[in-house]
DNA sequence: GTGAAAGCGCTAACAT
DNA sequence: ATGTTAGCGCTTTCAC
């Protein structure tokens, strides 16, 4: 039989055990103030010996200082990817509303800089107590963080990373690794002779490539271990829904022999319309990303599985842990948190 | 751009808006006295209409009741499952010790009716706030719970269920779809014409048999997909480790075809010995739950996959809801609270 | 550099 | 049946 009950030392007990006051203490453990060597020993000693903690209800709710976050993310369409995460940001926000934060999130188009640019330049002027972005413009995010550390404004990645930059906190898969899983789970089965990689046409002006690195992952797998095997690649726009099943009959016409599909971006919904109408047996189809459209595809069974992440969460996650270090004015325990892939299958797709 | 900020409502505010005082919301939000259903209406009214939502922060720190918890779970050693589920109500208990939560630990012996009874006759006479237990032993779980119930004490479940019974909640996985999951991964690679299944030996006199519905969704998926495949079932016995390898390798000696090994309790790591002495191209090999050694066994590479869900999460889960619901005096959203099934390879075995 | 004290929003015991 | 009020443990402003 074991026993938990509760009678945790407070932040008095710490004072009066250093024999110090509480606002002492509370100086010492979040560094918010001058202390003395001397005092600030005593107070280290005194929490160590009462195994102290604070209690977060308590801190949450005398804390009165607001705390203005900025997510800088791409704009997106109902069922997207970045709704997704604007939902966990969301989300996280109301959570830690008792915390005095609030969160302002801007949207830039992928397609375009300039909107980047534009919103980072907006950020700036808000002067946050902390920025959330992801990094599809290498560059362009560059001389944004380099500027926001010119102000002494902390910040996080979301999704994908740049390593060179100082940033607190990352929180996203480890997108080369999550390419390989697909792959593997796309060769599980049967081994394969050519695949098909199907991608999004883009506007060739843009300069954005978030996927590269999972393509890479998921590439290199198949090189290292079905080196004779022949990845085509198709593209399809999702601008003009109308093209793509004649653009995949088209295609895939052309290459008949192809039992093994993959699409290394979010939308492998995309496929479902071909997908329903050429059934075939022995094929397999992999996606990344449990958007609901794919969740109902793989439901239906014309998917075969999905690499994933809770997207929301992983934003919730982020933001929450991120706010805790600024309001702490600590580092995170761990500076890169990377999240662990989920396998999705009709199999295991209920209670997701 | 979105902006999240944060005047919430306080019960202040209701209080105002419906023309009473503080105590008297609180009263009809937590059902904790006497109100006129008058007075009722107006402050459902106000919180409606300020969107009031207690802050929880508050909630807590003011709480000064103390709840005490009792668990009955079965004893473990180092490694077990058991132990994980420990550990998730540990954590459980020591973040909602600001809740004024104490939690009992009772263990009981899985070979031991009588151990059972025992603990749950202590339990008893605790007279807890509520307890949360698994049900292996089926007919003494129900003759405890028809007790709790005439002492008005609420109970859950966790890991298994019993559908008869008045439980608030439930927290676990559906047992007889993961061991469909286990076949599915099973098989999935190539297709079984004999499996051994491996398992425990256990005392002839005790009466629980908690892996049952998993083994018959296992063996449910073979017989309908492969009814060919004959299941070949061999005991191991836990308490003579020593025993293990010759009895496997008497065992497989007799069954040289045999290339699919499924285990359907928690233990696979016992095969471990047997696996790295006869290396075998083309076997494949699951089982059941991330104990750390399982985990150690997926990495070696000498076991190919897992289903499992987080352990310590859901215990955690289930303890901090169920009391939740016991604070708050209210039923939970979802009384069966079905956890989500983790396959794990060694693909995605990082950061689990 | 440090102490004192007024809240944060809520609970629960005590009044009425 | 409803109102009043003293805390819960911490933060933060204001004094010194």
């Amino acid at each position: 039989m074991q026993k938990i009950s509760n009678k945790t030392a407070t932040i008095f007990d710490v004072a009066e055990k250093a024999g110090v006051s509480r606002g002492t203490v509370d100086r010492v453990i979040y560094g918010r103030g001058r202390v003395s060597q001397q005092t600030r020993d005593k107070v280290h000693k005194a929490i160590e010996e009462l195994d102290y903690s604070p209690n977060t209800n308590a801190s949450k709710l005398a804390s009165r200082k607001e705390y203005a976050f900025s997510c800088l993310i791409p704009e997106f369409r109902k069922g997207d990817y970045w709704e997704e995460m604007n939902n966990g940001f969301l989300a996280a926000a109301r959570d830690y509303s008792s915390y005095n934060i609030n969160l302002t999130i801007h949207h830039y188009d992928q397609q375009d800089v300039d909107s980047f640019i534009r919103e980072s330049e907006a950020i700036l002027s808000e002067k946050p107590a902390g920025v959330i972005m992801n990094t599809v413009f290498r560059e362009e995010v560059t001389a944004f963080c380099k500027k926001l550390e010119g102000s002494g404004i902390p910040y996080a990645f979301v999704d994908n990373k740049i390593d060179e930059l100082d940033y607190t906190l990352y929180y996203g898969v480890d997108p080369y690794k999550s390419g390989a899983l697909g792959a593997w789970l796309l060769t599980n089965r049967t081994d394969p002779e050519e695949i098909a990689l199907v991608r999004l046409l883009r506007d060739p002006s843009h300069k954005a490539d978030p996927n590269r690195p999972r393509r890479h992952g998921f590439s290199d797998y198949i090189e290292d271990f079905f080196p004779k095997c022949k990845i085509h690649t198709v593209f399809i726009d999702p601008e003009k829904p109308g093209s793509i099943l004649s653009t995949l009959e088209s295609f895939f016409g052309q290459h008949p022999g192809i039992r093994h599909i993959a699409m290394t971006n979010s939308r492998v919904y995309l496929l479902g319309e071909y997908l329903r109408k050429h059934p075939s047996e022995g094929r397999i189809v992999i996606g990344f990303d449990d958007l609901d459209k794919n969740l109902a595809c793989l439901k239906e069974g014309i998917i075969d599985a999905l690499v994933t992440r809770h997207i929301p969460l992983q934003a919730y996650n982020a933001l929450t842990t991120f706010a805790d270090c600024i309001i702490r004015n600590r580092r995170p325990a761990h500076k890169n948190h990377f999240v662990h892939m989920d396998i999705l299958t009709q199999m295991n797709l209920d209670n997701y």
